[in-house]
DNA sequence: CTGAAAGCGCTTACAG
DNA sequence: CTGAAAGCGCTTACAG
């Protein structure tokens, strides 16, 4: 039969309150009650009833994170790091991966009543009234992916990607290029890519002479893996677009373009320099190595979970923004001509 | 404040009970009656407490899924495929992801009342009798990783490694390769990994001329990432063994292979043949594409998640072995000479 | 077809 | 320092 806290109670000969009290290392307890109650656990091999518990403390001990796809060891990464983090805690996380489905997950959170979630996936594919509704039944969310989101509601985190975008371009520009494309992934007028932001205001800055025309959109639903890469750049070559230089909104878009342009008959960096972004291991390994503006993505989960952790303490939400770096590897050379 | 069934049977006029049993669709309200409840609930907003349900039910609807790392996005795909089947039938999967704490891990899983767990990490991680353990107290599991395990107690999912390293050698023999190294991850005397079976099989029905010469053992802790899979490359180098064809345990390990390969001089395919294991998205655009022995992650994942239901419904345990396939791509070629 | 009531295994003021 | 009791929000026989 299954064990409760009453075997327990009963086996030390004291009150199920007294149980849960040593359970709990309230420390309102002698000394020499908690070891004969430690000692009924012990004998009797029980194990506490978190659902039980959930039912009268009112928190699950449950969070949530949601995110399109794990296909990119970016976001195994940030998973990795958030889950850790939240065990250390005594949290269990529940992984959330829906292309399509995020609505129902939002439900199911309420429903389960997960104490947090933190949303890391692409802010087009939910409403954030639904991330708001949350909020209101006590749910701490912390989202990622400049939302816009009303940041008294909801905490947030985010990668200093304007700033990002605007080094590598001044990278770039210093090697001689001025004709430098950017493999956008997403659409201009997508406000939570703040890459975009900061690429178009170099080539303001710089005066560069590709304008906007080198800016290159990405297609709905915006997926952003090798195969994705591949084909922006082979349309971009297919265009005759004039450009020496691309950079791409991630490291598998990146490598996914490399192979395009070779089979194109340009050589990386020869030819045309190429720059991601995530830093990714894979990008190492690659050949070209691949420059790359990398951030630590265990420590981005990490952060989520602790800003996370702090608002459902009672902290309030909170902001925090991730140090980036330029990692300069073999796949960016000077321009030539 | 907080809506209940008790809030919504007042508003509806009817008692709790038949709250529960529009809910749960039992189909044993009139339908007038369910109509007045689903208005209450609709004007309430009222969404069940999933953790008051479990609390009577005996069933947490929530899995777990444990494994090493998602670094190796063949992992990524797996989880993918198991949480979006485990979904469709209302369950949460916990996502438990630690290389040193899997004893942790099966603590929770009980405290926590977990209907089943998938068990997808590296099997030396691990005591066999945690997972009995685990069964005893009513937890449904399933185990990958050719464990060795009591399949009365548990069920198994896994791929006919063995035949498809077999078919693998068979390949490499045709096209004239006779010193096939083998990059194996683990130890020889190491149960779990059929590869090395089918390996040692082949070398002797084969007659090749290496023998067990060349079967490189891994060293602990045994993870099988591209930096191991280099570092692997360059010590075989530099033993100075002759060999034609390596075949490594992953994707990943061929990946970094390959690169210490071509960094010591070493052609792909021309002077040595590489495969993989997995099939990898990153494979296909690697240089040179990646031969690889296949299999379908998503699908694995989802058939895990089948055998679980199945048991946990009630129909016992259940082992499968998915079928694999060679997919040639450009890093394997006719042996020279 | 519907309701009263017991029960699931904990926690937490409150009394003593 | 310890215990009796109410409460958390559901489900499920069982009566009617």
């Amino acid at each position: 039969m299954h064990v409760t806290r009453a075997d327990v109670a009963r086996m030390a000969g004291v009150s199920t309150a007294t149980v849960s009290n040593v359970l709990n290392s309230s420390g309102k307890v002698k000394k020499s009650t908690a070891e004969k109650v430690m000692k009924a656990v012990r004998a009797l091999d029980y194990s506490p009833d978190m659902i039980a518990r959930s039912m009268s403390t009112k928190r699950s001990m449950q969070l949530g994170i949601v995110l399109e796809s794990l296909s990119n060891p970016f976001f195994g990464d940030i998973v990795k790091g958030f889950e850790n983090a939240a065990n250390q805690k005594d949290y269990f996380v529940n992984i959330c991966t829906g292309f399509n489905k995020l609505d129902e997950y939002f439900d199911n959170f309420i429903t389960r009543r997960v104490d947090g979630v933190f949303v890391a996936a692409l802010p087009y594919k939910f409403n954030m009234d639904r991330i708001y509704n949350l909020v209101d039944k006590g749910i701490k969310v912390i989202v990622s992916g400049n939302v816009g989101a009303d940041l008294e509601k909801v905490s947030s985190i985010e990668n200093d990607y304007c700033k990002a975008m605007k080094e590598i371009m001044q990278y770039l520009y210093e090697l001689g290029h001025t004709r430098i494309a950017y493999l956008a992934g997403f659409r201009k007028n997508m406000p939570y890519d703040l890459r975009i932001k900061g690429y178009l205001d170099m080539v303001r800055e710089l005066d560069l002479p590709c304008g906007e025309d080198l800016l290159i959109e990405g297609n709905y639903p915006y997926t952003t893996g090798m195969q994705d890469g591949y084909e922006y750049a082979r349309d971009i070559i297919a265009s005759g677009k004039k450009f020496t230089a691309v950079i791409c909104v991630n490291d598998l878009v990146a490598l996914g373009a490399i192979k395009a342009l070779k089979e194109n008959g340009y050589k990386v960096p020869e030819d045309v320099s190429v720059v991601g972004f995530d830093g990714i291991e894979f990008g190492k390994y690659w050949e070209p190595e691949l420059t790359t503006m990398s951030l630590d993505k265990i420590r981005f989960g990490e952060k989520a979970f602790e800003i996370l952790y702090g608002d459902m303490a009672g902290k309030g939400t909170a902001s925090y923004e991730l140090a980036v770096e330029l990692i300069v590897r073999k796949s960016t050379a000077r321009c030539r001509e």
